[in-house]
RNA sequence: GUGGGUGUAGCUCAGCUGGUAGAGCAUCGGCUUGUGGUGCCGAGGGUCGCGGGUUCAAGCCCCGUCACUCACCCCA
């Protein structure tokens, strides 16, 4: 051991970007709930077989082992969760009989990765989820519902603007069948590499991968750059000329989405039918969204989607909708570039200054009513001179220097910010609402 | 797992063809007998990532190793 070094993949804040990161959790869980979904909390671990069952999805989990097995095999057969949506689909089958359905739920909760890390992907990292789930069958509603809350819950956010990508797998499982293509799953996967690999790129594997002729080309490629924020985009689609009772299907759930998610666009969220995006080959079945947020690049920040069979008990499925946001993901790079930060490392609104080592018991009555009314409140640690205890609850970023008064001379109160001193009561003053727990300070990005 | 880059003070970094370690910012103290931020003066702070080798002498050259970082793979 020489040195203690970061370790890279598993992010730490300062205090201050800690209280930024607690004010955005406040605020989703505050919108989440405003919604009706309630808090579910599911355990850090699943079993292997739970992890690794949905989609092959191999490596990539971190295991637990016991160091203090003695016996040869030290695996406990358990692994980390990588994201929040398996272990629901498992809590769901667990608890099935206990659950009222539709079941709304969400969760802000840790997951670990084993991969490689880069900027904004980590091996630890929090996710806020929200899922609708039904018993057999769930209304198309619930996925303009998700779609509704994450739109509310990050436009009251002081973040860059985000655009909700909306597609409906339906829709290009069926436009590739339809087309004629043997393997559409394999079609999906190489369309889904159009940003990295480019229109010549998808061109070549669609040909030698997906065996399609140029024609075929052609259309997928038409398909994947149609793009609209209103229900016009449906016109383009069948303009291509392919037809499929799935593409019908997926069509029609597509326009009502976007339809019915119109309402809900504002300066910092947009919504818009993206038809190339597609999710990964896993286990959505239906509408799928990536979110993304324009900083330095565009990175993906929130994903989710329609998943119709995600959990059964071979006698009863429950089929569900969510959306996960990314919390680490999207505020590390921009905590890392100084982008974002708390207003504050502290909860404190108010120092109680000391001026001497026997007002202390003073001042702790001064903190003690303002504490009463919910006013977070700290006292001077020493006696020092007046100059060192403000600058004490300035480098804290504390807006108020409370001073106990004395014989014949009133307490007083003295914002720093703007070096503002008023006679005060601590039974009655209060700061602005705004003062009273640590704000969450942006510097200029890009709207 | 593959490939590139980088490791020197708390932070950002300089350090010449090898000659015994520096700046700015930050911190602490003083000017300032209790109301800060600016200014001036001063101080503290370093296993030069780690291990080995070459050399009279290594932050610098060589070998190894670890860590961080960017990209690829992957992205549930």
């Amino acid at each position: 051991m020489s040195r203690i070094t970061p370790l890279s993949g598993f992010p730490e804040f300062l205090p201050s970007q800690r209280a930024a990161e607690l004010a955005v959790i406040d605020s989703l869980r505050e919108t989440f709930e405003l919604h009706g979904f309630a808090s579910l909390e599911t355990r850090a671990v699943e079993p292997m077989e739970q992890l690794l069952s949905k989609g092959e999805t191999s490596k990539e989990v971190y295991v637990l082992r016991r160091l203090q097995e003695t016996q040869g095999d030290t695996d406990t057969g358990l692994g980390l969760h990588f994201d929040l949506t398996v272990p629901l689909a498992r809590y769901v089958l667990e608890n099935a009989g206990k659950l009222e359905f539709p079941l709304r739920r969400y969760a802000i909760q840790r997951c670990w990765r084993g991969e490689r890390p880069q900027e904004g992907r980590y091996r630890e990292f929090t996710q806020a989820d929200i899922d609708i789930i039904g018993r057999d069958e769930l209304s198309f509603d619930a996925d303009v519902e998700v779609t509704e809350v994450m739109a509310a819950a990050l436009s009251r956010l002081p973040l860059p603007a985000v655009t909700l990508q909306i597609n409906n797998r339906k829709l290009i499982e069926g436009f590739y069948t339809g087309l004629g293509a043997q393997d559409p799953a394999t079609v999906i996967r190489v369309v889904d590499k159009l940003d990295k690999v480019g229109p010549d790129g998808v061109r070549v594997q669609l040909r030698t991968e997906a065996g399609l002729d140029d024609a075929q080309v052609d259309l997928c490629l038409a398909l994947a750059q149609i793009t609209g924020t209103d229900v016009s985009f449906a016109g383009e689609v069948r303009a291509l000329g392919v037809s499929h009772p799935l593409l019908d299907e997926g069509l029609r759930d597509l326009v009502r989405a976007i339809a019915a998610a119109a309402p809900f666009a504002t300066e910092r969220f947009r919504v818009v039918a993206d038809l190339r995006i597609a999710r990964g080959l896993d286990y959505y079945t239906g509408t799928v969204f990536e979110g993304r947020m324009k900083t330095h690049g565009d990175i993906a920040i929130c994903a989710g989607g329609r998943y119709d069979a995600l959990a059964s008990d071979g006698r009863i499925t429950y089929p569900g909708v969510g959306i996960s946001l990314g919390v680490t993901r999207v505020l590390a790079p921009l905590i890392g570039r100084g982008l974002l930060d708390g207003s504050r490392s502290v909860p404190s609104a108010v120092l109680v200054a000391l001026p001497t080592e026997e007002d202390r018991p003073r001042a702790r009555e001064v903190a003690r009513a303002l504490r009463e009314r919910g006013i977070a409140t700290e006292v001077a640690p020493i006696a020092a001179k007046f100059g060192r205890q403000i600058r004490h609850a300035d480098r804290r970023g504390i807006p108020y220097v409370w001073f106990p008064g004395g014989p014949g001379r009133a307490d007083s109160v003295k914002d720093i910010r703007s070096g503002e001193q008023v006679d005060a009561d601590p039974d009655a003053w209060r700061p602005p609402t705004a003062d009273l727990r640590p704000q969450i300070v942006t510097k200029e990005t890009h709207p």
